[in-house]
DNA sequence: TTGAAAATAGACAGACCGGTCTATATATTC
DNA sequence: GAATATATAGACCGGTCTGTCTATTTTCAA
């Protein structure tokens, strides 16, 4: 799924999907046009042709591309503030902090493409689902890890205040009181455990 | 703001309404046509451009009425289930899972209109604070009622979850589980207060 | 240096977009 | 019944959409 099959990575192929991902945050999934993709990549029309076979594919290949790099982004974030298993369930809503406090942030690329173009696009739906749980995994690993009860759960209940303060931060642009606030009930429900 | 400036209430504008809903909940916002709104609703191209100047004025129009629709029900829910003003405040859950787990769910209206249209639609941004301000000052009113401590910041934790859960529901489907969780959580967060 | 692969600009097609216009028909109100 | 307001169908406009095609140029490896 990761590996692109065959074809040799290509450094215009990931300058598109970076160019593709800024058009789609700002403008939205269908909001931003083919043109727009290609002049803000800098690359011509038949190149994202040769590269995808259309728009939707391009959207999903976006998709794919933000899990790994939002993950790896995360992961970081976690490994570099925390050891244990329970500091480390918290510390992904420090991550968050500076992800929804950060200049760029319009909301979950994933959510928003659920929001937008979800009925009949199943491709989409997985693409969000497995986003979203990779968070599940990772909180249910660090609640066993921390011997913590009903990992599942807490996992669930984390999950629904990390989407709560992303939400919240797209209305109300406080995208740092809002992780903020998050950290504070995930502690509360960390530490009744 | 909701009394329409003069016009007379027209069946035709509610029917077109209440279609235009129906068209922008399931295709999303740019998705949705205008031949595909006013094929919904039964009536002539002209008659919308009668009644809004444009598919932007239909917009709003529509968020104005869903924020209407919307409250009125959320409110009638919370009074046929709940008396004292910390009953209330978790009653919302309970309306919130009738919500999520209905059949033409698909998100907040609200939510996702930011997230597809925000960049410089000032009006969608304001509709959507407008709304989910309602909800914080019910907390807020719930909350300093039942003398809670803090009833700001309580009313921010219970506008975080009830986004979460709305969220959630979107990806995942369990709309009901979604918003139990929500509840239980809320439920901690007015006990400790 | 040669030859294959990849990227280029730009014209083009067909569909669809939001929005306007006209001419006719239907209600409603006096 | 006359007059006024509203709804109707549908043609139409300019613009934009995704996607295709061609002909040329660049890149890079053997």
């Amino acid at each position: 799924m990761a590996v692109s099959s065959g074809r040799r990575p290509s450094p215009a192929r990931d300058r598109l999907l970076a160019a593709a991902q800024t058009r789609f945050n700002e403008d939205g999934y269908n909001g931003a046009g083919i043109d727009a993709i290609i002049a803000e990549a800098g690359i011509a029309r038949m190149t994202l042709y040769n590269h995808f076979p259309s728009k939707d594919a391009l959207i999903e290949a976006v998709l794919e591309r933000r899990h790994q790099d939002l993950t790896a982004w995360v992961m970081e974030g976690v490994n570099r503030r925390a050891d244990d298993p329970a500091s480390r369930l918290l510390a992904v809503f420090d991550v968050l902090a500076d992800w929804l406090g950060s200049d760029g942030f319009r909301g979950c690329l994933f959510v928003r493409a659920v929001g937008e173009l979800g009925v009949s696009h199943d491709a989409v739906r997985q693409a969000a689902s497995d986003h979203k749980g990779w968070y599940r995994r990772f909180f249910i690993e660090n609640a066993v890890a921390a011997s913590l009860p009903d990992a599942t759960g807490l996992a669930d209940d984390l999950l629904l205040l990390l989407e709560g303060a992303t939400a919240r931060a797209l209305v109300d642009g406080e995208g740092r009181a809002e992780a903020g606030r998050a950290k504070r009930i995930a502690t509360m429900l960390v530490g009744s455990g």
